[in-house]
RNA sequence: GGCCCCGUCGUCUAGUGGUUAGGACACGGCCCUUUCAAGGCCGCGGCACGGGUUCGAGUCCCGUCGGGGUCACCA
């Protein structure tokens, strides 16, 4: 059998993590097999611009290394592969249907309907439609029609007997046909329901396995019904446990955002990525700006292939030990008997880390590059400074996760006049250190002197001041690293020393004292 | 509420009748240390519950409880 998937975002113009997260099962999945990856857009219910909203999927995909055999902007033997550029299909199935008396046409309205379903739940039992509107022959149509009814055609669906589906990730689950409903498939305005659409469509590209998420289970047997109704090929069905809410069971919203905030893993994540927005100068709305979103992680300096090896993770495992996994191990491990049934939550804490991971495991060349992205954009040019870029980067090492990071030393690449300092951390290390001038003004002489601005040198002379002033480094080092970086955290002080220069330090030193 | 799915450390998970229940992230402690990271070592922490079956159950069966999904002229 030729293995063919496929992913079926709607047009919502936003990539969910959980989406991605079944788009990269569905794409694994079919790289392993030698098979083909379908991308179709889902819009049978097209009420804004469609390529607009797809943009940022499409983005978003080929962003992670997801790539698509056939589908939009590549077209295929298929195409088209956009549901409304599809209706004659549609159309035509539907009157299969109907000949064949597998569906009718109905012309309850929408009151009638939903009052028979009230009586159910009243009753505390499974609704089941009188299929008192509908209509069997011309007579029918006829009275309806007179009485000023418009007619919609719904699946007659058995209403005895069971289904029994055999998923590749649950095994077998039983379902019985009276519990279905005569679901609609053809709406009034003659336009077509998903489930309808979506069969057609798996028929035609020859779908050979639906591996989507959980949440379409229970929409299973209709679209069975249909399968079987029209004679069509039956898939393979794999259903994914979806990707919960950080320390819940819940499906992740995008629009749960505000909640989200409350759990300090997740305020975390979106806060470090704030901070570099900010400094880029990036709007960060609710909508823009969020970790639900996988356009967040690029925007702030993600590594893709970290995203899609946490991803990977969330509900499926190789074996007891193995965690870091590039894109090519992962086409070769993947198998769907390794994802888990229950809904995996989403750990903020555990993506970071992986991105730490495969951050670290770049070349120096690598960094640069994306490093640069991020000083630019924040209108910081590195090239005026001419190689200290990969010094700062390589003296930085774990201190950059993301390379969004490379801005918390910004300070290597700003004109020497022009530091800003931390009100804080100079008041803990200066106002209140009194002799820290002092030493300061000591140490700035005998830098002076210094010729040797190498690391190992200047760590010597450090040695030699503190001993002869019989002081801790604590003592000096704290002033000097202010008065050279502004700040109260950085890379190590000979490194900062060095990278800058004897020229730098000094003017630097030399402003400090003129502006403090 | 009906139907369906799920239930191993806080989180992601390994486990397919015999394990001191393993790993990762997080967390705590110690070491290192000029800050912040990182690193090293140690530690905390789990089979939802109750019945069976079996010499033996996290693993199989039943029930209970808990969580979730779905019940649209959304996808």
């Amino acid at each position: 059998m030729i293995v063919r998937t496929r992913f079926a975002p709607s047009p919502t113009g936003y990539l969910h993590i959980g989406g991605v997260r079944t788009a990269l099962f569905c794409w694994l999945f079919a790289r392993k097999h030698g098979g083909k990856f379908i991308l179709r857009i889902d819009d049978t219910d097209q009420q804004r611009n469609v390529e607009e909203a797809i943009a940022p999927i499409l983005h978003g995909l080929r962003w992670l290394g997801i790539d698509w055999d056939e589908g939009p902007e590549i077209g295929g033997d298929h195409a088209p592969y956009y549901q409304s550029q599809r209706c004659d299909k549609y159309q035509a199935a539907v009157n299969k249907l109907l000949s064949c008396n597998y569906a009718y046409r109905d012309y309850a309205r929408t009151e009638e309907i939903q009052a028979e379903r009230d009586a159910a739940v009243k009753e505390k039992r499974t609704f089941t439609y009188s299929r008192n509107w509908m209509a069997e022959t011309d007579e029918d149509i006829k009275r309806f029609e007179s009485e000023g009814r418009q007619c919609v055609i719904r699946l007659k669906m058995p209403r005895e007997g069971k289904l029994i589906i055999d998923d590749l990730i649950r095994g077998k689950i039983t379902f019985n046909w009276a519990d279905e409903q005569d679901h609609v498939i053809q709406r009034a305005d003659g336009s077509f329901i998903y489930h309808l659409a979506n069969v057609v469509d798996d028929e035609d590209y020859k779908i050979s396995h639906v591996i989507r998420a959980e949440e379409h289970l229970s929409n299973t047997p209709r679209q069975i019904f249909i399968i079987q109704s029209l004679g069509y090929n039956l898939p393979a069905y794999a259903h994914l446990p979806f990707v919960a809410e950080p320390g819940s069971k819940t499906k992740l919203s995008k629009r749960k955002l505000e909640k989200y905030l409350k759990n300090k893993d997740f305020a975390k994540l979106v806060e470090h990525g704030k901070s570099i927005a900010n400094r880029i100068g990036l709007k960060t709305t609710d909508d823009n700006f969020n970790p639900v979103i996988v356009d967040f992680y690029e925007q702030v300096g993600y590594l893709p292939e970290a995203i899609v090896n946490y991803i990977a993770l969330v509900g499926w495992a190789l074996d007891d030990k193995s965690e870091f996994f590039l894109m090519n191990d992962l086409i070769e491990k993947f198998s769907l008997e390794g994802v888990t049934k229950g809904a995996a939550s989403f750990d903020p804490q555990k993506l970071f880390a992986f991105e730490e991971k495969h951050f670290l495991k770049l070349t120096i060349d690598k960094k640069i590059k994306l490093c640069t992205q991020f000083l630019e954009k924040a209108k910081i040019f590195p090239s005026a400074y001419d190689g200290i870029l990969d010094k700062v980067i390589e003296a930085a090492g774990d201190r950059i996760k993301v390379a969004g990071d490379i801005l918390n030393f910004s300070d290597f690449f700003v004109s020497d006049g022009a530091l800003e300092f931390d009100e804080a951390i100079y008041n803990k290390r200066i106002i209140n250190q009194p002799n820290s001038k002092i030493l300061l003004k000591e140490f700035y002489d005998l830098l002076t002197q210094q010729d040797q601005f190498d690391k190992t040198s200047l760590e010597n002379l450090m040695q030699e001041f503190i001993e002869s002033k019989l002081i801790k480094a604590n003592d000096i080092i704290h002033a000097l690293r202010i008065a050279i970086t502004g700040k109260g955290v950085g890379l190590g002080m000979f490194e900062t020393l060095e990278i800058l220069g004897k020229e730098r330090v000094l003017e630097r030193i030399k402003k400090f004292f003129e502006q403090h």
